[in-house]
DNA sequence: CGCTTGCGTAAGTGTCAACTAAATCTTACG
DNA sequence: CGTAAGATTTAGTTGACACTTACGCAAGCG
């Protein structure tokens, strides 16, 4: 999950990821799409976002065909709405938190 | 959106939204939390946080208090579901993409 | 007023990541 | 085989960023 929020974290990244969302695309097109910048460089995002398994690659000849893993983001969806409010760490952390309350607390609030 | 992605690449600031997801803390409770991080770091880390909109900061006395807005993650959360599939862009991509396929595939594909 | 607490800011450092250019690999074709 | 096309890989550079140390600033307390 980790891999997976860093490698958003680029706009170009977003970018091909929404190319390639409904269907394959290679390399060449992709990177032609972004007139500033090197096929080099945008061979090394798709690699990050394939790290990230973000996309799926499959060759065809010479080409690389490249296409969203949709179920992915899916995946993201899910730790975005449960990691906040979830897991036991969670509960360890109230925990904690309501001990230092205690601890620091008498005589702290003005009012 | 941008700033907000960002910001939740970090697994520092992603802990630290968490911990205050439900309820306010100040500055230095959150930082002894991370205990092998100065608490400048962290201080860091929140401001990186209020400037992409993702906690509240409110003082009292001496003390600064902060907050997670989850409004902004549900945002977060809308933008994750519609960037890819929609928008007039996308349309646009459709029929670049389609346009060079016609001007390219000619005698291209195998098999 | 001096002093302490709670925090942010400034400056400096090390590390990582995005990019370019050049080299390499693979497949296809004469 | 020799060559060309499609694409990744490998240095090497540059900028961003997470971190630490040191300092500054405001609010409360004696």
């Amino acid at each position: 999950m980790d891999a997976t929020l860093k490698a958003l974290a680029e706009p170009r990244r977003r970018e091909i990821l929404r190319l390639v969302w409904t269907r394959e695309l290679p390399a060449t097109s992709i990177a032609d799409h972004f007139g500033e910048v090197t096929r080099s460089a945008i061979s090394q995002h798709l690699g990050v976002l394939k790290a990230a398994g973000l996309v799926s690659e499959r060759r065809d000849g010479t080409r690389r065909l490249y296409q969203a893993r949709q179920d992915e983001m899916h995946k993201l969806r899910d730790f975005l709405d449960n990691y906040w409010t979830s897991g036991l760490e969670r509960l360890r952390d109230v925990a904690e938190a309501a001990q230092q309350e205690k601890g620091s607390a008498d005589g702290r609030t003005h009012s």
